[in-house]
DNA sequence: GACGCCATTGTCCACAAGGACAGGTCGCGT
DNA sequence: ACGCGACCTGTCCTTGTGGACAATGGCGTC
């Protein structure tokens, strides 16, 4: 660990700014947001703001004012005590350099700050194999679609046709063939794809899940 | 950081053989795959593969039945000499832990590792913003998902329920009320969101197009 | 030529889905 | 007290879907 910088850390639990003393001898507050703007102005970078259990109605604290005026010159880790998804990605959008559990081990805060602290970005396991999996699966693949390779060519087109939502009329009128010939084309594809029907094709075709 | 652990290095560049000798005492190879499976059963983890300027045609280092094979037990980091995004989710998704520049700084390099030790991820801040962004701008915006604001929340629970390809009935066993009242809470749902069936819902459900 | 794969079409049938009428209770605000 | 919206349920009925029997012709391989 490179020499420890100075931190100023942003919560309103008590324990966990108990919890967080052995992390800096900087100073800990309750959630002043508007404290951000003295702190970058005194040449400091490292932040630790927890999230904490935003209530529902409550606007998120990266929508403030002070936060979109000083992220960008600071490096701020968020922690949340439920983390989700959404937040995540909202609150990185947002311009914090990190996202971590509340409650995780004072040692991996202290290397996520080191990360962020370093000019890099923190985001934790969970959140970033979602990641990883979510893109993967939306991004168009090369080559032949996963879904398409067992098919038939004309098995494709009328798996395409019926995972977009068409019926099978709809389908027949559009490749100039009888519904008849349409339901078994459809027939093979389900028995290739393993799925029960149209609407677990189009959720295959489509990569969702 | 913490204590130094065993560390392989598999490399086919000298130059970068001479520059990582500082990260470790350990053996450095030229591009040995096999050698990972010696490696894991000697109980080691630490590994850097460099991916170097991978010949168009050659199959991907990660598709060697050594590293499916190994990749699980251990935690490896890939470097590239010309990273691009979509090798990085490909090596990322084939169970490698970390992905990064192979002339980064030997400093950035060690961070890399200490994360990807203590079982994170490392992701250079670039790929990760991008990946980021990419899923910002795909995932449906804003905490309620759009399509489901306009409905209520039985309507909500219904229609997740229908988009993921549950029948009638048996999202009417899961929520404890009749196969009428799904319908008729799906109907609203048709309606509301503008869709003809649950294809179509389970479309827009997912965010597709 | 026989065999297999593909594309095509036929009929019959069971069932899920969705629309069109109905109704009912409960809670909340005016 | 009244209206309104959310939630729940009922009975018809039409249509779409998918499975279970089929059959035919083309085309490439052994």
């Amino acid at each position: 660990m490179s020499t420890p910088q100075p931190l100023l850390i942003l919560t309103p639990d008590d324990l966990l700014a108990t919890r967080w003393q052995a992390l800096s001898s900087s100073p800990i507050r309750a959630l002043d947001i508007e404290g951000l703007d003295t702190w970058r102005k005194a040449g400091h970078r490292l932040v630790v703001i927890d999230l904490g259990n935003r209530p529902a109605g409550a606007s998120p604290v990266w929508t403030h004012r002070a936060w979109q005026e000083n992220a960008a010159g600071l490096a701020i880790l968020a922690t949340s005590s439920r983390p989700d998804d959404e937040e995540g990605l909202a609150v990185l959008n947002a311009g914090a350099s990190g996202y971590c559990h509340s409650h995780a081990p004072v040692d991996s805060l202290r290397q996520a700050l080191d990360v962020i602290d370093s000019g890099e970005l923190w985001v934790g396991r969970a959140l970033l194999s979602r990641l990883l999996r979510l893109v993967d699966s939306r991004l168009p693949r090369a080559g032949l679609a996963d879904w398409a390779r067992p098919l038939t060519e004309r098995e494709r087109e009328v798996a395409h046709h019926a995972a977009v939502g068409e019926s099978n009329v709809a389908i027949a009128d559009a490749l100039g063939i009888t519904e008849r010939t349409v339901k078994a084309h459809l027939k093979a594809v389900f028995e290739k794809l393993e799925v029960a029907d149209r609407l677990q094709l189009a959720l295959r075709v489509h990569g969702v899940r």
